[in-house]
Parts: C-alpha cells; sequence; structure tokens
DNA sequence: AGGTGATACATAAGTGGACGAGGTATCGAT
DNA sequence: ATCGATACCTCGTCCACTTATGTATCACCT
C-alpha cells in the first residue's frame, strides 16, 4: 500500500486501450501510461510484463519482436480482435463501476 | 472473474464512507452499498467480514455489539477519527486515480 | 576508459485482498 | 416444520501487484 499503487484489475484495460490506435513495445505502454496520466497511474515493471505475458496467453494480445526508432531490439505488442472485445466490454464495466463507486462516495462539491 | 467482482482496494473506502453518516452493522453495509449502487458494488460476505476486521485492527473502526431495530443481534461498526481521515485521504486518491483512468479510456467525449 | 542514466526485457519471492464454500444461529412466515 | 432472510464467522485458494534483482544495449559525460 505504498499509496501509488495501481488499483487491481485497470493494469488490463490501460493496457489494452493503450495498443488500441497502434502497436507498442512493452516499455513504451508504461511510458505512455505514466505520461498521460500525470504521473498518477505509475505502472511498476514487475506489473507491466507479467500483465502483457498474461494477456498475450489469453489471445487478447499478439507480439513481435521489432525495432524500435532508435534501432533497439524490443517486442511489439498488438491488439487482436478479442482483445478489442475484450477491451469494450471491460471498459464498459469500469464505466458502471467507477459511477456506482462516485455515486456511493459522493461529489466532492 | 464472475463479472460483478470488485476492483481490489476499493473496498475500504466504500466501507469507511458507508460508515460517515451513521454506524452501521456490517450485514447491513453491504446491503446498503448494494442497494445504493443497483446490485453493481456486490460485496461477497467473504470479502466483507474479513475487511471489518482488517479496518478494525487498523483502528479506523470501531466496533460494539448491539441489538437492531427488529431486535436482531449485531456487531455495530463506527467511523474512529483515524479511520475519517484515512477516507479522506483515499477517497482522494481515489478520485485521482479513476479521473487519469477515465482520461486514458476515453470516454464521454 | 569508466561511470551514469535511460532504454528494454524478464523473473522470483512475498504480500495481501477478494472469492467461493462452508459453517453457526435467530427469526418470521408459509 | 421448513424455508428464506437476517447476521455473523473462517478457511483455502487464487492471483494481481510490489519489491528486488538480473541481463543487455546505447548515449552521454568526464
Amino acid at each position: 500500500m505504498s499509496g501509488s499503487d495501481l488499483f487491481t484489475g485497470t493494469l488490463d484495460i490501460l493496457i489494452l486501450r493503450t495498443l488500441e490506435a497502434e502497436p507498442l513495445h512493452g516499455y513504451a505502454i508504461g511510458k505512455a501510461l505514466r505520461d498521460r496520466s500525470a504521473g498518477v497511474l505509475a505502472v511498476e515493471e514487475g506489473a507491466l510484463y507479467p500483465a502483457l505475458h498474461r494477456l498475450e496467453g489469453r489471445s487478447l494480445l499478439e507480439s513481435e519482436w521489432g525495432r524500435t526508432d532508435t534501432g533497439r531490439r524490443a517486442k511489439f505488442y498488438r491488439l487482436t480482435a478479442g482483445g478489442a472485445r475484450h477491451l469494450a466490454a471491460e471498459s464498459a464495466r469500469w464505466a458502471q463501476y467507477s459511477d456506482a463507486v462516485a455515486a456511493i462516495l459522493g461529489r466532492s462539491e
């Protein structure tokens, strides 16, 4: 409970969503999430890579080794059709869930 | 993965928030959350009671045996000062986090 | 030449919360 | 008398996340 950890279960959707626009390699996904959230979504590597393997194991992602712009070796992940479906479903579930929590917590204004 | 399970870490705040208005007993807390969220927040008893004990162990809650309106024996939980502080902090963290997730997921736009 | 920091991947041990399934007991209603 | 709802509890299991550690390459600085 370091105060900056993720709420379990959200990482998968965040990854899938990040890959919806374009294939990216793992490290770039972590960086993208951190940047786009101004540091709020600080994904630890020890959570990120297992998550990617997990998602690939469920065929929600596919991977392929390649090279970055700067010529570095990296594994690129791409969303599968199943992954897109899963993202849509889980994304809806998250929306419903966070609305419910917000309703309980009450708007802070 | 029943499709209605909680996102780990949110249960504590939901409980604390529910007790902010008035002391309630465990079973009533679960029911309140389920009712106020139209069934979205379905708290299993196997998660609820351990959570209450956990929170009491951290002195965020205090408990006392009593009787319900209908005369049934029940353990009533009350928010402590520390619990209120914890709720405020974690509630803010949740707001920040869910906003970040919403920004990534890009809903409502 | 050596050191540092960022990039890029990976796994292992440990923590801890939620689930599922079981249990006890009381009460009102059928 | 049994059933469903109320009200509590705990145990085993699973699994996501943390922390720590490891490999390796590359740019940059001194």
